[in-house]
DNA sequence: CGAACGACCTGTTCGC
DNA sequence: TGCGAACAGGTCGTTC
């Protein structure tokens, strides 16, 4: 579920609640995440974002690699409150506890060594300019959303976030990455930016079951103006808005404003 | 290089 | 109502 600005989200708030403070306990509750490492005794001294992971950092160097994946989501609780169905684990602290809760298991959890020299990610909300995502989509035939979607050249975008800026831009999914105007790409990374940001300032899209780190709705579920409302209107141009799939994902857009 | 598909998992919603 | 199919915010690997 979580896409860059719900990742965003827990990123900041976890930062709020477990910074300089020293893990407890650790408790795996799912047999696909055995054999992390240790953590107990262990300070953590950062909270950061890469892309759509969480990376705790420890005073010693040690970095916890989270990935929610698709229904992956944190809960922040203060008090020894009965663990959520689909707990899958559990770190504490002497204020509180996070707990991770995944229905579907695809979440992963990974101890790392502190890498120096790891290769910046582009990070849209920092990083989002025409000039730099034309060069990088120069040559390349595959559809814009699938660009727009590949972690490996920007980090963040997922499904929603996709259909929404491309809806925003104007410009169809299916158009062949490489094909794109200068100005084109300019609607791409305006469109990007303000959206990003909006949803992040919103707490991210809560489109069925995304909440935040202290279990509350995000807001940009209320701005979408495609995903997931094919047979609405077009905000802008009162066409109706379609589903069709565009290399396995559903991907809503409007045949009229998007050619 | 890229498209298509299956895997990984489980829960919810949809259509008949 | 019941039941199976389709679908879900992500990514990886294989095959064509």
């Amino acid at each position: 579920m979580p896409e860059l600005p719900e990742v965003e989200t827990l990123c900041r708030q976890l930062k709020k609640v477990i910074v300089n403070t020293e893990v407890q306990e650790l408790v795996i509750l799912d047999s696909k995440l055995n054999h992390v490492g240790r953590l107990v005794g262990w300070q953590i001294l950062s909270v950061r974002r890469r892309g759509k992971f969480l990376e705790l950092g420890f005073e010693n160097g040690e970095i916890l690699n989270l990935h929610l994946r698709m229904s992956g989501r944190l809960l922040w609780q203060r008090h020894q409150d009965a663990l959520p169905v689909h707990t899958r684990f559990q770190i504490s602290f002497s204020k509180g506890r996070i707990i991770c809760i995944d229905p579907r298991r695809f979440a992963t959890l990974s101890l790392q060594k502190r890498q120096d020299g790891s290769p910046p990610i582009a990070d849209p909300l920092k990083n989002f300019h025409a000039p730099s995502l034309r060069k990088t989509a120069q040559g390349r035939r595959l559809p814009v959303k699938s660009f727009l979607l590949d972690q490996n050249t920007i980090a963040g975008i997922g499904n929603i976030y996709a259909c929404e800026i491309l809806h925003r831009a104007s410009i169809s999914p299916w158009r062949k990455a490489g094909s794109l105007s200068f100005k084109e790409w300019q609607r791409v990374a305006a469109a990007g930016l303000s959206i990003l940001r909006k949803a992040t300032a919103c707490r991210g899209t809560s489109v069925s079951d995304w909440l935040d780190l202290h279990g509350k709705k995000g807001e940009y579920q209320h701005h979408l103006t495609v995903y997931g409302r094919a047979g609405c209107a077009c905000p802008h141009c009162g066409e109706k808005v379609q589903r069709m799939v565009l290399s396995g994902r559903g991907t809503y857009f409007c045949p009229s404003c998007q050619k």
